[in-house]
Parts: structure tokens; sequence; C-alpha cells
DNA sequence: GCCGTTTTCGGCCCGACTGTTTTCAGTCG
């Protein structure tokens, strides 16, 4: 069994952490990069490592002969000799200590060599007892924050779902939107970046009077208690989220938007491409420090030539715009300075939803009631993909071939009558050795056959979802690995080989809009997209309110690079059966 | 440890906030 990327990038940044402590100069944020690049690389690395070795695996960005090799060692053996040495000559949880807000790896080692601190407990206690005051570089208020923040740490807080995220911000930013204070308002960081997990929201708000709007921060009725609150920046908890909302003069308003969006990878490469034409970016605005003789020299050095529009941020540097989903340091620096970047897919592209549920199998409404909201929706067309019976389906729920028969022929009478093009079709489980679950004869009557894997969500499924693409009667794969957010990681795939063979049997790679599901994700789109797959994507509704969901999914296709040519639901619907047809 | 229209060696983004300091280190984003 291969461990996951997601494991592999944490042993780097535990790694990392580790030097950090010991004041490691330089190697933590190459672990901390390689991880970043490890976790969202599309195919599974330690498969790779396995067969292809240090070379295959330097290819990932970030990566080279040192982390390569570790990522061997730890495939063919287990461990990595360099982390086990780390942590012997430092003992302790340094993930649980460092998940303490204020907490970072210098404290960690500083609080072991002073009192052997190493679990949660250790510093729980010790703060409890007043021995953190005592240590040179903390005092009283450190001891209290310690105490306050580890209560939040314990309730062992993960990323938060991008669909919890941003209703939380939106609440936010409808309270400030009745403050007179208050001018432009915009989320920022990974939640505009439609990241599927949140680390954290972050505001950006636009005023000349920064204490007012501070105010209005500490008074939002949702807030359960105040991190920090200073003259530019507040950050607040809610709802087990951090919130940071930051405050910024108009006329820098866009480059602040620009900073804050992030990434930390997009922005350290934009910096670089400033740096190399004698600019200085930051997020106060573009300036030309060409004439400067120490650019480093205050925040606002030399001629201002962007500032307030974040797409002058882009155009003063010789880039052209690019869309927040594309700002994770996978090539879209030189794709802007070649104006190469991809037209992305919009929200109005999608013309209908190729995969929902109704009273048939486990949704909650009617298929008229399903097609009558599509309509509404103004959608060309829609697929009812209602369960087979098969495993993973619990309680009995899904479709046998008979009733599925009998579906079909309302759904043709239906089609009929409705003011859209109405599909047949099925969700059919793709069991673990890739067969499908539905007998071939009806298969091929229906327009639209989703397969998707239901059950044995583990392991390398690259096998399993090969088989299923190469059958010629399965015309989608739904959620392709399968996985639950912040709950199961699904199956490992190898994304490309994946997609090639998609490309070639002319089978559609869906996109699971679910806030929940978000698979494909974006890195994995973006393979899919390279190897010339089409994608699909697909609300899974359950009741039609969820056709909304859909924006997710255009979101996280936008962040795999898509264009409305690799979208098969955002083809006119001549084009979609055809598809099927084939 | 990584990386290269400055380079195979010598750099490595930049700033706010806090708490502990008395000029700065650590953390965070």
């Amino acid at each position: 069994m291969t461990s996951s990327n997601d494991e592999l990038a944490s042993l780097f940044e535990e790694l990392a952490d580790r030097l950090d402590a010991q004041d490691v100069a330089y190697k933590p944020t190459a672990y901390r990069r390689a991880a970043e690049n490890i976790r969202e690389f599309p195919d599974t690395v330690a498969a790779l490592a396995e067969t292809d070795g240090v070379e295959a695996v330097q290819q990932i960005d970030r990566v080279g002969e040192a982390i390569a090799e570790k990522i061997v060692e730890y495939v063919e053996t287990g461990e990595i000799e360099e982390l086990d040495a780390q942590r012997e000559a430092l003992p302790v949880d340094i993930a649980g200590l460092t998940s303490v807000e204020g907490v970072g790896p210098k404290s960690v080692g500083t609080l072991y060599s002073a009192l052997g601190i190493e679990t949660l407990a250790d510093l729980e206690t010790a703060a409890e007892d007043g021995q953190i005051q005592t240590v040179s570089g903390f005092g009283q208020k450190t001891e209290a924050n310690i105490l306050e923040n580890i209560e939040f740490a314990k309730r062992a807080q993960q990323r938060q779902l991008l669909g919890e995220a941003l209703p939380i911000a939106t609440d936010l930013m409808a309270h400030l939107d009745g403050i007179g204070a208050v001018g432009r308002c915009e989320t920022a960081g990974s939640l505009r970046r439609w990241r599927e997990t949140i680390g954290d929201v972050d505001v950006l708000i636009a005023s000349d009077e920064p204490a007012a709007v501070i105010d209005a921060v500490e008074s939002w009725p949702a807030v359960e208690s105040i991190i920090e609150a200073g003259s530019q920046k507040a950050s607040v908890r809610t709802a087990g989220v951090r919130v940071d909302c930051r405050v910024v003069d108009p006329a820098e308003f866009g480059a602040a938007l620009q900073y804050f969006t992030g990434s930390k990878e997009h922005n350290v490469q934009l910096r670089n491409h400033a740096i190399d034409r004698g600019l200085k970016v930051n997020e106060y605005g573009v300036f030309d420090v060409s004439a400067i003789d120490d650019p480093d020299d205050g925040q606002r050095v030399g001629e201002r030539i962007a500032g307030s529009a974040e797409p002058d941020v882009y155009n003063a540097l010789g880039l052209s715009y690019v869309e927040p989903e594309l700002r994770e340091g996978r090539g879209e620096i030189e794709a802007a300075a070649a104006g190469e970047l991809p037209n992305l897919l919009t929200l109005d592209d999608i013309r209908g939803d190729l995969h929902i549920h109704t009273t048939s199998s486990d949704g909650t409404e009617s298929i008229e009631s399903m097609v009558a909201a599509a309509t509404e929706r103004g959608y060309d067309y829609l697929s009812i993909t209602d369960h087979a019976t098969g495993p993973g389906m619990v309680g009995g729920v899904g479709l046998t071939d008979d009733e599925l028969e009998s579906q079909l022929a309302t759904i043709h009478e239906l089609d009929d009558d409705a003011a859209i093009t109405v599909f047949a079709g099925v969700e059919a489980n793709i069991h673990a050795d890739g067969e499908i679950s539905v007998g071939d004869e009806l298969l091929e009557q229906l327009d639209c056959v989703v397969g998707s894997p239901h059950a044995a969500l583990d392991g390398d499924g690259t096998d399993r979802l090969l088989a299923a693409v190469n059958n010629p009667l399965v015309d989608v794969i739904g959620h392709p690995t399968g996985r639950l957010l912040g709950q199961r990681s699904g199956l490992d795939i190898d994304s490309s080989t994946l997609a090639t063979a998609a490309a070639d049997t002319d089978t559609a790679l869906e996109v699971n809009a679910n806030p929940r599901r978000l698979d494909l994700d974006g890195s994995r789109v973006q393979a899919a997209i390279d190897a010339g797959a089409t994608i699909a994507i697909n609300t899974d509704a359950h009741r039609s309110e969820r056709f909304d969901y859909v924006n997710y999914g255009v979101h996280t296709a936008r962040r795999g690079w898509a264009q409305s040519d690799d979208v098969l639901n955002c083809q006119p619907v001549d084009a979609v059966r055809a598809f099927f047809d084939r």
C-alpha cells in the first residue's frame, strides 16, 4: 500500500518545523515548498518513486535530489533517517504544539530546552503552574495567551470547507456593508482562490477611517473572541474559524487585494518577476525603484505605477491579469508574461447538469420537479442519473435493472413534453474490480451512464477507474477519487494515465461540485486537460436547490485552467448527445 | 535544500502585530 501525497507532505512539514526549531536557515522553507507541491501533485508521488525512482520524483517543482532521495527512502523503508534523527534530537509533538496560536517552532525549541515541554499536556500544565513566564523571552501575557489558545487547539480544528467558510465571509461583509466608513470590501486569501479548504477567512476593506472599521469588525455579532485588533487589522474567531480583516487605503486597495489573495508561492514569483524589471511590489502598490539607491528603504519607495486597481498591478509588470483561481505558482506568471493564459470558463457557460438524483433513488424531489428547476435556471438539458443498486449503496438505495428500464420509459415521455432535453441515465457503481453494476443491455439503451466508485475507497484506484474508462458504455466517471473532504482521502489515482485513456475513449471525467467532494480537484483537472480529456461539471444534486453547487464546480475547474471547450456540459445539446453516442 | 535572460554558487518576499524588549524576535499570513 503506497502512502498518500498528503502523508508524504506532512513528513517534510514536520522536518521543516524541527529544523526551524533549531534555527536552521533556509532548509525549512525549502522543505515546506516541496511539501506543498507534493500535496498538490496530481499523481501518487509514492507510486512514482516506487516505479521510476529518484529522477522521476525530481520533476515535481521544488523537489531536488536530496528530497527526492528521502521520498524514495521512505517508500522503500518506511522511514526517513534524517527525520528520525531530528525526532530523537527534539523529542516533542511538534505538530501538536505548533497548532497553538502564537506558538511556532522556535518557541517549541526554547520551551523544550528550558522546561522539557514535549506535549500539549505538558504545555498546559506548565502554563497553569506559571512556569512559562519564567522563561526568557516569555512573559505573563504570552503565558495567558497560550492557556487561552490551547483550548482552541485541542478542538483539533482542521481546515474549514470552502462551502462552510464562504457563508461566514458573506455574513461579515453584509454586516460591514451597513457601516459608513466601509468602502470596497472583498474576500482575499484561499477563499478568493476557491481552494477546497480554507485555513482562515480573509476580508479586505477599503476605508479612510480604519479605526471605525476595526470597531465594526469587533462588533460583528458572530464574533466569539478577538485574537488581536490593531490600527489596520483585526483577527477574530467565529464558529471555529479565524477571520482576518485588514483595512487599507482606497488608493492601495488593488495592490493589497493582490497581495492578500496570494498564494504565497504566486506572490514570491510575482515579486521576483518585478525585481528582474527594476520594480518593487508590495501590498501598497507597484513602485519603479530603478532610480532608487536602496529599494528596501521604506514601504512606498520610488514612483508608484499601480495600486488602486488589481489588474493594473499585473499590467504594470508586463503581465496580463491572472484570475485568482490560477494563482498557485503552477506556471501562471510565465503564461501571463507570454499572453498565454487560458480563457477560463464562467458560470454562464454551463448549459446543463449530467449527474443528479430524484426520489427514485435517494433524492428528495421528483423527476418532474428537477426538470422544472433546471428549466427555470435556463439550462438546455438535464441528465437523470439515479443510483443503481450495488455495494456502497446504504439501506437498499438504488434502482434494479428492471426499475431503471421502467424509469427510462417515463423519462422519454417527459422529454417529449419538456422545454429542455432530458437525458435518461444512471449512476452505476464501479466495483473494486472495475466492473459496472448494471447490465450491458440496459446501459446501451441509456443516454448517459455515469460510473462512480462508492465502496472500497482506499488504496490505488487507477486500474479500477481505467477499466471503467475503457468500458465503451460508460460516458462519465463520477467523483473519481471518492474523497470526502476532512473525512476520507479517497482513492489514489494517476490522473495523467486515467486522463489519457479518457481522452482516447471519449469518457468525461467529472468535477463533482458538491463542496464536500470537489472531486476532481484543480490540479487533477489541469492534468486531465493537459492529457486532452473532457471534463464534466456536475452537482450530484439530491434536491433542486443544490443546483447552486455548480458554482463551486466551475471555480474548481477554473483552478484546473479549464476553458469552456474542455467541459462537456458547456457544449450544445447535440454535441453532448454525440459525445454520449461515441 | 533549491535554483538560474544576474548564477552551478550565492542568494532566498515582505510587512503587521504582539510581547518582550530598550531595538528586536517570533509568529503569521
